[in-house]
DNA sequence: ACTGATTTGTGCGTATGTATC
DNA sequence: TGATACATACGCACAAATCAG
């Protein structure tokens, strides 16, 4: 399989022999490290799941064998490959997918691809909302928010960080049911919306801080799928206002062109 | 503004008096010009435009000025500040939308915007299709296809570096009416194409390598959105298959649920 | 069960870059 | 500016696990 044209690829490398002029601010580790997380990314060990040895990889990167290790061990600590000893270096799991349609149902998808979903609450409370919020709900200025936050898993591994903005006056007991553990769309069904639909979703990538690289146990130096979405009820006016922060090492996003 | 809650942060940052414990692999700067990335992308300073002095910024971060100067700087040679001397540092730009539809026309798109669009050929040529552009393009295994490479640009900024393929048996006269300078929807037309539509968009992110680091000028610490892509014609036949690349300090991705 | 080749795991010493004081 | 602490990267050597014959 030839990788793509502008993917990281070993001879983007520092030349073998003379060592960088330019100073990245990235250590040599962690750029392997990012390379090879890209390459497993990107497939390119799918058929047979092996890396190459570390006498070869190290060859390859034209470093110290240790400075090859640190890196993989990166990577292991990650979750991205396994290591045994006298065997070799086994890449560890692919891509989820996750689908961006205008009726996103999150356990829903995972289940489709055979995962075991789970959410974690972290976060559920009221308060006024910040003005890129209400702007986002249509709003006024000084009016309360619901403000929920969740990890989601699939598998046990983490899958998504999200925040969510519900408008306060509209969803009373929100946040109770929740406590209680029900289900987002079963609440919402219950304070009086049948359905729901995205109306737009607004993605960006960033670098997690150390809060989100530690709940979704992934390298700081790895970046982040973020979508930004509103969601909207059957009259079109706003339910929930979202960030949802995306490990970019686990998940890709997928937008399905819809038949008219 | 609040920022949003997982964002990078002025206290995820390693504390102040302590160096900190754990191995990142990126250095003191490159973190700090990180940070401040995501905060001038995050909107932070877009009230005022004017960012916090060096002498706040390197007590904030708990750095020396000089490491807080080379990260400014940094920023600065990357197009995302301006510095004046005596006056402070100033936001230079604001993120581009970039809608991903079922028909997605870039200049179009730039032009309402209010931007001046560009786009340079980079690499136009035949070449044996690879497993997976064989499989995008539903071809049999060692049919060739159409390698074109663009950099695409508004206002003279990088934008995205994108790679298409076309299968080469059907779009014979492609790359020589590329060469005499045509848009590529005509091209298209003029081979029998009258209408084509985008059937899947899959986004993830990665770090650039080198190249595609320089070509986007931008830092190759900050992360790409990476869009592959399949258009089909209006029988439901691919037409072509792209990787692009997007600059995620310039560009944010919209899906827009369509109205059915 | 033994041998040798391959692969990962570990220890030590040294030099350099980074950041602090 | 110089001194100090630490992380990074290199080189060499050897131990431990695995596998093919």
């Amino acid at each position: 399989m030839t990788p793509p044209t502008f993917a990281p690829h070993p001879f983007d490398f520092p030349a073998p022999v003379a060592p960088p002029h330019v100073r990245s601010g990235v250590t040599v580790w962690r750029r392997i490290a990012d390379t090879l997380a890209g390459e497993i990314r990107d497939r390119r060990y799918a058929d047979t799941g092996k890396l190459p040895s570390e006498a070869e990889l190290s060859a390859r990167f034209g470093v110290n064998r240790h400075t090859l290790r640190q890196a993989v061990s990166a990577l292991q600590a990650q979750g991205m490959l396994r290591i045994e000893q006298g065997r070799g270096m086994f890449v560890q799991h692919e891509l989820l997918n996750y689908p961006l349609a205008r009726r996103t149902r999150f356990s829903e998808n995972l289940q489709r691809q055979g995962l075991l979903p789970g959410k974690q609450l972290l976060t559920a409370r009221c308060e006024p909302a910040a003005e890129r919020v209400a702007r986002e709900l249509e709003l006024a200025g000084g009016d309360d928010v619901l403000l929920v936050e969740t990890l989601s898993e699939a598998n046990g591994q983490p899958v998504n960080l999200a925040s969510a903005w519900y408008p306060a006056e509209r969803f009373g007991g929100l946040l109770e049911m929740l406590g209680e553990g029900a289900q987002t769309t079963e609440i919402l069904a219950r304070l009086g919306v049948r359905d729901y639909l995205r109306r737009e979703s607004r993605i960006t990538t960033q670098l997690p801080g150390e809060e989100a690289a530690r709940l979704l146990r992934q390298s700081a130096a790895r970046p982040l799928l973020c979508v930004e979405s509103v969601d909207v009820d059957l009259e079109g006016r706003p339910v929930k206002y979202g960030e949802t922060l995306f490990s970019g090492d686990r998940v890709q996003l997928l937008v399905r062109s819809e038949d008219a």
